[in-house]
DNA sequence: TGGGGTTAT
DNA sequence: ATAACCC
């Protein structure tokens, strides 16, 4: 029962790659010997080195789409948010339709189009959620982005199962999926065999996703969110890539622009833009003192970590939503009577959606965005407390709460718009925040002491002492 | 550019 | 309340 040792990074894949590691990450850390089983593949002090999955769904949109109506399976099809075409599956991407893409040049491009209108987000939003449920399945830590992207923190998934794996088993170990940069592994190095049985847990969630929900995906395994997300794209439908760490430089290295790094955004690029930083390699070499005046600390250190592919960002558990929205946009909404109707409209959506949630929402804002020539992306917007007596309504049948809403609502409008002058509004959105779990963290607030069905039924009836700690709300 | 979401300031 | 980021 001898075991193999960890020894010292013998060739660790020899490809030029390794040349570049990353900081912090020396491959292969001299593992110490122990006696006995595999004890040695537990760190034994400090942060471990993490294992993340990063899963990102395939077309997500056209994917629910072909579940509610296989007829349209095989079929060139795009799903159609006013005159845009927001995605699109992999055979009208053969034919040349690019997401975003404008209705008009999509049947241009491909007159055999199939569209079907996806402005209505409900279903996706439901299969969106059976997803990160069916994650949080593996390990409770699931962070969400968008409808059809998470991150899993694996980490001590993988322990688990190396705590449970026998020695004769370690040598026979697989990869499952693509190794990117076609990487030579080495069963002698912990950090290659940790992702291995993260590339394998990822095996395992993609068939769970197709077995269970019908659904196709990508993943990406590395050891950190930035590199998971970027090495999930790597091989694309429905196909996964594990990044072993000797590779990471080759991996941003490959990104044609900073622009493409996830957190570097529109307005960050162009700035480094005027900078004279365009490449992963400016930003890696560029001042750091010079940046950091520039786009401030915060901004200008993340940014520059990341262009190491560096990222200590936690994956942090989205558990359920802070916010429910709707918003509709249109050419053109310029009188009091059309707010409102839109109004009714978009709160009706929302009311059956919070409804559905159990939560309460403490918080109503209106979102506007008037039409301008210039600055056309931005948004203004006003927000209020819900009185507390039409909370407690929202339950139940939402007939009686309407009314007192849209009041509301109509209220924040002409708070931002001057209703007596002209107006042209291009889009209207309301959004519930400030959610609360109803009635439990009423203890210790006032109203836990003022709610006769609280105070004097479920406790003595007499105030504590506790009433000077309680504080309103709002 | 749609119809959503999040966090930081 | 806005601005940045993500899809």
């Amino acid at each position: 029962m001898e075991q193999r040792r960890a020894g010292p990074a013998e060739e660790a894949g020899g490809d030029e790659a390794a040349e570049a590691g990353e900081a912090g990450c020396s491959p292969a850390a001299a593992a110490p010997e122990e006696p006995g089983g595999l004890g040695r593949l537990v760190p034994e002090g400090g942060p471990p080195a993490r294992v993340i999955v990063h899963v990102d769904l395939d077309c997500f949109y056209a994917q629910v789409e072909m579940i509610s109506n296989p007829e349209l399976k095989g079929k060139p099809l795009g799903v159609q948010q006013k005159y845009l075409v927001v995605t699109c599956n992999y055979e009208a991407r053969k034919l040349g339709v690019k997401k975003l893409m404008n209705v008009r040049d999509a049947k241009e491009k491909c007159p055999q189009l199939v569209l079907v209108n996806g402005e209505d987000l409900t279903r996706y939003r439901e299969m969106s959620y059976k997803v990160t449920e069916l994650l949080e399945e593996f390990s409770p830590i699931v962070e969400r982005l968008g409808f059809d992207e998470n991150f899993v923190d694996l980490t001590e998934m993988v322990e688990k199962r190396l705590q449970q794996l026998q020695s004769d088993e370690l040598s026979a170990l697989t990869v499952s999926g693509h190794v990117y940069n076609n990487q030579y592994i080495n069963l002698h190095d912990i950090l290659h065999i940790r992702l291995l049985v993260g590339s394998q847990i990822a095996a395992e969630m993609r068939e769970a996703m197709n077995n269970q929900l019908g659904l196709t995906g990508c993943a990406g395994v590395a050891s950190n969110k930035l590199l998971a997300k970027l090495v999930s794209g790597v091989f694309k439908p429905n196909q996964q890539t594990v990044l072993l760490p000797e590779s990471s430089q080759v991996l941003i290295q490959s990104l044609n622009h900073v622009k493409e790094m996830p957190g570097i955004g529109y307005k960050t690029a162009k700035r480094l833009e005027a900078l004279g930083i365009s490449s992963v390699h400016d930003l890696q070499t560029f001042s750091s003192k010079i940046l950091e005046k520039e786009l401030g600390i915060s901004v200008a250190q993340r940014i520059q970590k990341l262009s190491f592919g560096e990222d200590n960002s936690p994956v942090t558990p989205s558990g359920p939503p802070q916010s429910f929205s709707e918003e509709d946009s249109f050419k053109k909404c310029s009188s009091e009577v059309e707010v409102k109707n839109k109004i009714e409209e978009l709160l009706a959506s929302l009311l059956n959606r919070v409804c559905q949630d159990g939560r309460k929402p403490h918080t109503i804002r209106l979102i506007i965005r008037q039409y301008s020539s210039e600055n056309h992306c931005s948004r203004e917007s006003r927000q209020c407390p819900i009185p507390s007596h039409i909370i407690q309504k929202l339950g139940t049948g939402n007939c009686d709460v309407i009314t007192p809403m849209v009041g509301i609502l109509m209220k924040l409008f002409r708070n931002m718009v001057n209703v007596k002058m002209p107006f042209h509004l291009t889009l209207l959105s309301v959004c519930l925040c400030n959610l609360k779990a109803l009635n439990t963290s009423k203890k210790g607030t006032i109203d836990y002491y003022l709610t006769p069905s609280l105070s004097t039924t479920s406790r003595s009836g007499k105030r504590s002492f506790k009433m000077k700690d309680s504080h309103m709300e709002d």
